[in-house]
This record gives C-alpha cells, sequence and structure tokens, in this order.
DNA sequence: AGCTCTTGACAAAACGTTTTGGCTATGGAT
DNA sequence: ATCCATAGCCAAAACGTTTTGTCAAGAGCT
C-alpha cells in the first residue's frame, strides 16, 4: 500500500512551492503558462487528488449534499416508498456526480439527529409548510432547496423547484368529466405539503364549480396500497358512491382499484381511477393506470443544479416549474 | 450566523487542555470520572460537534461509505433499476445512519472517474468476476464487501454477503415441474456474476438431471421488461416451445408474461412463468408473479454492518449467507 | 535615473482535530 | 528513605489543504 501523493509531492516534482500548485489546480492567483503546464503535468504523472478532507478543513465546504424527504408528525414518508421519489434521488444524483458532489440520501430513520457537519446542501422533498428543519438548517448555513413550496415562506424567499399542481388536478379533473365522471373522490396524503394543500384546494372549488360535493380522505399511515384499500370500502359505504376517484399517489391508485374490484365492480366501466405520479407499476397493472407524468427525474435534476450553483455562489436563473403531462390509459376509458 | 463551536471552546469552558476533550470525548486516554462530566457538560452546553473535515485529516478516517453495481462492458445496470436493488441500498443504509456514517449511492454514470478520496468503503453490489474496481480500491486502502461473490477471488478472501443462488434456482425448478412443467426455460442477465453463472450451470445440470433440453438466453442491453418481451417471442419461435420461463428479474418476467399473452396464450395455463426477484409490481400484476424473496433489505444491513465493522477494525462474524423464500402466487400455478 | 505598476512566485499562517510523548503527583513496595 | 508504577493531565506536532501577505524582477512612464 502506497502513500497518497500531497501537494508537496507534486510541488517537489515541478519544482515550485505549493502555493503555486494549488493556484495552478484551482485557477486562483497568477502563474505563468509554462509553470502551469509543468505543475499539471507532475500532478498528472503522480495521480494526485487534492484530499477532499484537507480542503474543507481550510475551506468549510465539504462537497457533500444530502436529500431527504420531510418528516410530519402525522405522517412518514420514505425515500424508497414510491417510484416518484426515487427518480428524483436518481437525477439529483446524476448532476450532483457531474459537478464533483456526494449525494446522500437520507431514509427518515436517520434525519432526526444526523450532525449535520459534512453537508454543503441538502434538497428537502415535500417540505411541510414552516417546517422547522428549514430553520435549523439556515441557521447552520447550509443551503436548502426544495421540491414543492414551503408555503409558510414569504414568496420570494426559498429556493425551490415544483410542479404547477393546480395545472396537474385541472388536468386529471376535466379529463375525468370527459369520460363520463359526475362524483369525483380525492385520495389524498396528510401533511401540510404545498402540493396537499394546492391539490385539495382546487379539487374542493372545482367540485363547487361542477356541482360535484366534495368526497376527499386524507390517508394517514403511510403511502401503500392496504391504506388507500380501506379507505375506498370506506367511500362506498357512503350513501353517494364515486364514480371516479383520482389518488394522489400511484400506490394509493393501486389500493384503490383492487378495493373496487373486491365489491364487485369494475375499473374503468363502474368507477374510473387516476393516480398524481405515474411508475412502472401503474403501466403494467390491469388495467393500466391513467397517471400525471411530474417528471420527477427533471424536477431532481434541476433541484441540484440550483442547489450547487447556490452553494457555490454561482449566478442561477432561480426557481424552477416542472411541466406535467397527463399519462391517459386505461383505467380512466373505453367506459362508454 | 454563529461560529461553531471548536473543541478548544469546549476546553476553555470545561478549564482543561484540548487533549483532554478529545480523550474524554473518544474514550482514548484516562480522565478522572469528575473530569469527564466537566468535558460532558460544557460540550453538552455549546451544542459541539467534532468536524469532521479536521477528524479525517487527522485520522485519515472520512466516515463516508458508497454502494454500487458493479458495470461490465456488455450490461450497465443502474441501482433503480430493479426494487431488489432499492431494498438493498434502503437496508445498507439504515445501517450506516445508525453508525455515524454517510451513505452515498453511485449511480453507475458517476463511478468512472469517482475520486475516492472520501470514502472508507464501498458496497459492490453483483461484482463481476475479476473486477478490476476490487483491486483499484483495495490499493487505496478501501475496504469491499460485495454482495454476490467475486469468483475470481480465492476462498476466503474478500468480504461477501450473498444468497444461497445454486439452492433458489433449484427452488424455482422443482416447483415448475410440480406444476407440469416439461420444458423450462431460462432468462437471465450476461455478464459474468456469481448469480448468473450459479444459476446457469445449476440449470443446465438440472435439465440434464431431468431430461430437459436447455433453453438459456443472457439478455443484453439493461434489465428491462422490452428485452424479455423480445426474447421470449424469439424462444416461441422455434421448434420446441416452452412450457415454463424463470426470469431471474422480476422486470424480465413481466416482460416474459406480456410476450406470452401477445401470443394468444395464457399465464399459467400455457406456459408457468417464475422471477428470480419480487417486488410490489410482481405481487401487483395479473396473475401475480411467482417470485424468489431474496431479502434484498437483509443483505444490505448484513453488508453495511460487515463493512463498517471491517472499517473499524471490529471482531465480525465475516461472510453471510441470507436465505431465499419462494413466494408461489397466480404465474405459476393452478394449471391443472 | 527614479518612480510606479504588474507579473509571477513563495513562505507562513490558519483550518480543527487526534496522537505522541512527557510531566507531576500519589501511593505502594522494597 | 528510596524506587517504581500508575493515574491524570497537558503541550506540541502532525494531518494536507487554501489563503494572506510579501517580495523580486522587469516593464513602462516621466
Amino acid at each position: 500500500m502506497v502513500k497518497r501523493p500531497t501537494i508537496r509531492d507534486v510541488a517537489a516534482a515541478a519544482g515550485v512551492s505549493v502555493t503555486t500548485v494549488s493556484h495552478t489546480l484551482n485557477g486562483k492567483g497568477r502563474i505563468d503558462a509554462e509553470t502551469a503546464r509543468k505543475v499539471r503535468a507532475a500532478a498528472d504523472q503522480l495521480g494526485y487528488r487534492a484530499s477532499t478532507a484537507a480542503r474543507s478543513l481550510q475551506s468549510s465546504r465539504t462537497g457533500q449534499v444530502a436529500i431527504l424527504h420531510s418528516r410530519s408528525s402525522a405522517h412518514q414518508v420514505s425515500l424508497i416508498e414510491l417510484e416518484y421519489f426515487i427518480q428524483i434521488v436518481a437525477g439529483a444524483s446524476s448532476i450532483a456526480a457531474a459537478r464533483g458532489y456526494h449525494l446522500t440520501m437520507m431514509l427518515p430513520a436517520n434525519t432526526h439527529d444526523s450532525d449535520w457537519t459534512r453537508t454543503d446542501g441538502v434538497i428537502l422533498i415535500d417540505p411541510i409548510s414552516g417546517d422547522p428543519l428549514i430553520n435549523e438548517l439556515k441557521r447552520k448555513n447550509i443551503v436548502v432547496v426544495t421540491t414543492g413550496r414551503d408555503t409558510n415562506q414569504k414568496a420570494g424567499e426559498g429556493l425551490w423547484v415544483d410542479n404547477d399542481n393546480v395545472q396537474a388536478i385541472l388536468l386529471v379533473l376535466n379529463h375525468l368529466v370527459e369520460n363520463g365522471a359526475t362524483q369525483v373522490a380525492l385520495l389524498t396524503t396528510p401533511g401540510d405539503y404545498s402540493y396537499s394543500r394546492e391539490t385539495l384546494q382546487t379539487y374542493r372549488e372545482w367540485c363547487a364549480q361542477h356541482g360535484q360535493s366534495p368526497m376527499d380522505r386524507q390517508l394517514a399511515g403511510g403511502i401503500n396500497e392496504t391504506i388507500a384499500y380501506h379507505a375506498t370500502l370506506e367511500l362506498f359505504s357512503g350513501p353517494t358512491k364515486p364514480d371516479a376517484i383520482h389518488c394522489v399517489t400511484d400506490r394509493y391508485a393501486m389500493g384503490a382499484m383492487m378495493a373496487v374490484e373486491s365489491l364487485g365492480l369494475s375499473v374503468p366501466q363502474d368507477c374510473l381511477i387516476t393516480a398524481g405520479t405515474d411508475s412502472g407499476a401503474a403501466r403494467l397493472v390491469v388495467p393500466p393506470l391513467t397517471a400525471l407524468d411530474l417528471h420527477p427525474n427533471e424536477v431532481g435534476i434541476n433541484a441540484a443544479k440550483l442547489l450547487i450553483d447556490e452553494i457555490e455562489g454561482h449566478k442561477h436563473e432561480g426557481n424552477h416549474v416542472v411541466p406535467v403531462d397527463l399519462q391517459i390509459r386505461g383505467s380512466s376509458t373505453g367506459t362508454k
């Protein structure tokens, strides 16, 4: 096992001072072209890479960013629960790597007393309104980008990437009506997320405008099929039955679909079903699920770009809205 | 923004030297109980946390571990392609966090010229035989644990966690025969992974013993449904048709199922289908997929434990074999 | 010739830890 | 009375960078 070359080794090999090496390699200071060439050659030849530990001790930059989901007391969401999250992580990861950062994925259990001393920035997925974590991080001088907005922050404050949630839910609702729905129910998450807020509010307004009575449920206890299954049974146990259900996640939608079928009804003939997130499973289930494609990969990419630009003090374009598409499939069409 | 307290601040507050603080907080050296109490109180009161940068500069430990999939030239696998991988990552992540490590997930694009200067250890999923990365990392004194074995290493060398792949494939094959299969085909991955090697070899031996002619295909180009779809069509285009197909991943199995149905045949009546990995989608598809549960979460947990024990020089139990279960579902039963 | 400015380079300080080696009491054994 | 071991503590040296301040040499003015 051979010791890693240090900046001193490079300096010696190139016949210059360590300052010169550092300046050359980081593009600081002034150095003669020929000297720079020699330094670079020496560094290459030795396979030199600056120690990140030493570098960050000096510069108080760690080159580390983290990604995690907001935690509300009502609701504990894990980043691996939904393909949507995974895609965000994947997108962020690709950018982070390309720009020389390491990205750590923090699952909920980890978030709690994490030390944060080794993180330059955090991507916080779905912040709950007024999330105390955001302020804690800001106090520690850690840059935060959220996907979804912290509705508690003043406009213009906070960096975020988001979808147009209002447009998204309207896209779905209008699609359902076009396919014959007369009573649309909504299964959504608990917690004060901006998307759930906007979705719920828009849904209720839309109901009022379209003469439908709102039937919405906020499902506590995790994003999984079972919870939605039971909620759907409960929906159908009342006096007015829905003939369409929009579910805010694809896993809810799968549960709803199973519940509908367990009642001897069929999708889409007796009840249309749509999902607010897309996934491979959504495409595979029978009938395939009509779902909103939120382009989570792009959300992740943009969040990471924004985050790193901000960390490095670069000029950036600020917040970003990622467009949505409705993927129309069998679960909401072909009923007539 | 207030400066973080350093070890010097703690020392001053407790009225001792920095050495004493360091020793107290790390359980090194000898310190009086009362002094220790004072030091801890001071540290608590100031909210002191040691700078990881300074610590790792001194001790050359970074507190970082990474997880990635082996890359073969034939085959580029992304950790987010399969729920199986995600579960491994989740398991590893929980352990890493609990033991104070940060885990970064490296997607294939990132792996290439990653600097490795900030990594104490690596979990390498499915090493290809003689993977040069393993030696590169060892040369850099980075601990490596593989999930799946590097069959190129001498027995007793290398740390790994694995399933019993031979038992796993036999479990499946015998199950298929019990359900009437007379000609079992195998769709597997390319690349010299230990599981693919063991699976293929066991399959062929089993065929010989059971008077079946081996029909195996190694699918290059990614772990997805489409590839398996086409491979399945190709299988059925020959003179002898399979009446059962085992696929090493659930995504292959979904593709195979779609292909069978596209030929006007049905699963399981005309062709049984099984998968070598389980997933939520496998449970949801119609008919639900019979699949091997490899307990990937546990694989991840054990890999991370092993890795960190080794990094910290702790005594550990060495390599670990995680048991497998066959989850029997509709895609391989009820045919008679 | 004297002055100022620019270029290119360097030595030294700083970043916040851990570790090494040494020092002073204290108390028990000889 | 002397010696030794041990407990408890500390000062100083490292770890490998980046940054700050200084300086010499030369170029361009007046």
